[in-house]
DNA sequence: CTGACTGCAAACGTTTTGCACGGTA
DNA sequence: TACCGTGCAAAACGTTTGCAGTCAG
């Protein structure tokens, strides 16, 4: 928490409940949507608005403090910034997973180390059944 | 271009000069806009409206004919559908290359086939700075 | 000839903006 | 106290829908 406090003032931003909630609910669900954030903040402050949901995250991705996380089929989800890792996603019940994928190889291939283009970034995303929905689908 | 026709036939969709149009745009010159397609459109027949590329992309993905990219920071672009790749993007200009990256390994590691997830699909977009925007840079 | 496609306009959902008020530093 | 953040309402934006007319098969 005060860590979170400390983060946010090092980016010029000023501590309020309400952008408070919305860090440590990030921090603590990863990868929600905007829905998600806003009724689940809505509940702790009922008059909040979708505005304010919407002016914080994009304040904290402009200071690189959030990343918005494009996946297929669905709207887009937002966590805080972190390691770079990899999203798996269930197509049959919308189960997100972060998952430790070393991409260093693969980033270092002939083809892009040829063409001279510097990798800053890198987002995979994969996507198929859970382990779950697959014995759903069984029956 | 007949291929073209035989494969919008397999899957019942019309043959229309708007249609036949929307496709070699897209497998001639790949991951455009739907502004690029518009506006490319446009010239060919300047009475085409928005709704229609929209609906035609729309049927298309239906079918698996059409992908849509999804790309950090800017819109996303449509390509036909071809084997699986990558995309790289610069974030300088905007520009966007296919590349073929195995990625068989990465999506058989070991978290992932303990966990049971079956994949069916990846996504991987590398983004960062290429060749030229690097040496407009360093002036 | 029939059903599908086009193009226009309206509707819709999402995101952004402007502004007055309130809270942080 | 000065400025930033909040919340409301309105505006802007992108996308979808409904419909009448047209075209492909």
């Amino acid at each position: 928490m005060l860590a979170v406090e400390a983060m946010l003032r090092e980016k010029n931003l000023k501590v309020t409940p309400q952008r408070l909630a919305l860090v440590c609910e990030l921090r603590d669900k990863g990868h929600l949507s905007i829905e998600e954030l806003y009724y689940s903040l809505k509940s702790k402050f009922p008059s909040i608005s979708l505005a304010t949901i919407y002016k914080n995250l994009n304040a904290m991705i402009d200071n690189c403090f959030v990343e918005e996380v494009k996946l297929p089929n669905v709207k887009s989800r937002y966590e805080i910034s972190k390691d770079l890792h990899s999203h798996v996603i269930c197509q049959e019940c919308g189960k997100i997973c972060d998952i430790d994928i070393d991409l260093s190889s693969v980033l270092k291939c002939d083809t892009i180390s040829n063409s001279g283009f510097e990798v800053q970034k890198s987002a995979l995303v994969i996507s198929g059944t859970c382990c779950d929905c697959q014995a759903k689908k069984q029956k």
